[in-house]
DNA sequence: TTGCTATATGTCAATTCTGACATATAATTA
DNA sequence: TAATTATATGTCAGAATTGACATATAGCAA
């Protein structure tokens, strides 16, 4: 099961330093982490289906170029509030972020 | 329409005080908050169903018993970060979560 | 009523997140 | 190749969130 969940995180920003440190990671923790990405993979899906640039969609937001790069990689910085009210400037509506969350995911 | 927003939004916390301010709301914030309170309406059921006091769960997630009423009366104070954590610390799934926002709502 | 338990609300210092900037690393085009 | 554009990463001051506390309110039993 170890292996199977370390794959699961292997997405950037998320490599864990140690072995030691990896087995650390609770079920939750671990769920909260696969959301997160979840949520940042489905937003840079959206933008570059919008065709905006990072920097041109972080201008309609009142962002930076440097922190929706974050977003789109689930860096430790960026809270899913960020995400959903990222997500929900694009015009994705709650339905579909419930969607991008469940596991049988078909959506935005 | 306008009715039919706001009543949407007339839970707790989240009364506006001038009609004004009211129709400042736009769609975006609007989605936003009736994810933050279907979250909120989520933990509150969910503890319950545990059987669980707010002061009981909120020492398992090393909150307080204030910070855990404010999550589930979808304070500003709150953000959707916290309401998730806590979900998940219920043993609430990913999938589970997912549902819960979707509009065809029926899981915890 | 009183007493007891659960929940709600207001405040604040400490922690965490955010936008902004510099800069690095792709990716693309000439 | 260099030049250009897009994306990624590191840092930090200012802003937002958090747990904790005091206290208020609600519900319920005696």
């Amino acid at each position: 099961m170890k292996a199977a969940k370390q794959k699961r995180l292997e997405a950037k920003g998320w490599k864990v330093g140690s072995a030691a440190d990896f087995l650390e990671l609770s079920e939750e923790e671990a769920a909260y982490i696969e959301l997160k990405l979840k949520l940042a993979n489905s937003l840079k899906e959206v933008r570059t289906r919008r065709r905006l640039t990072q920097k041109e969609f972080a201008k309609r937001i009142n962002s930076s170029q440097s922190r929706v790069a974050k977003m789109e990689t689930g860096d430790r910085s960026v809270s899913l509030d960020l995400l959903i009210k990222s997500l929900l400037a694009l015009g994705v509506t709650n339905n579909d972020i419930g969607k991008v969350i469940t596991n049988t995911n078909q959506a935005a």
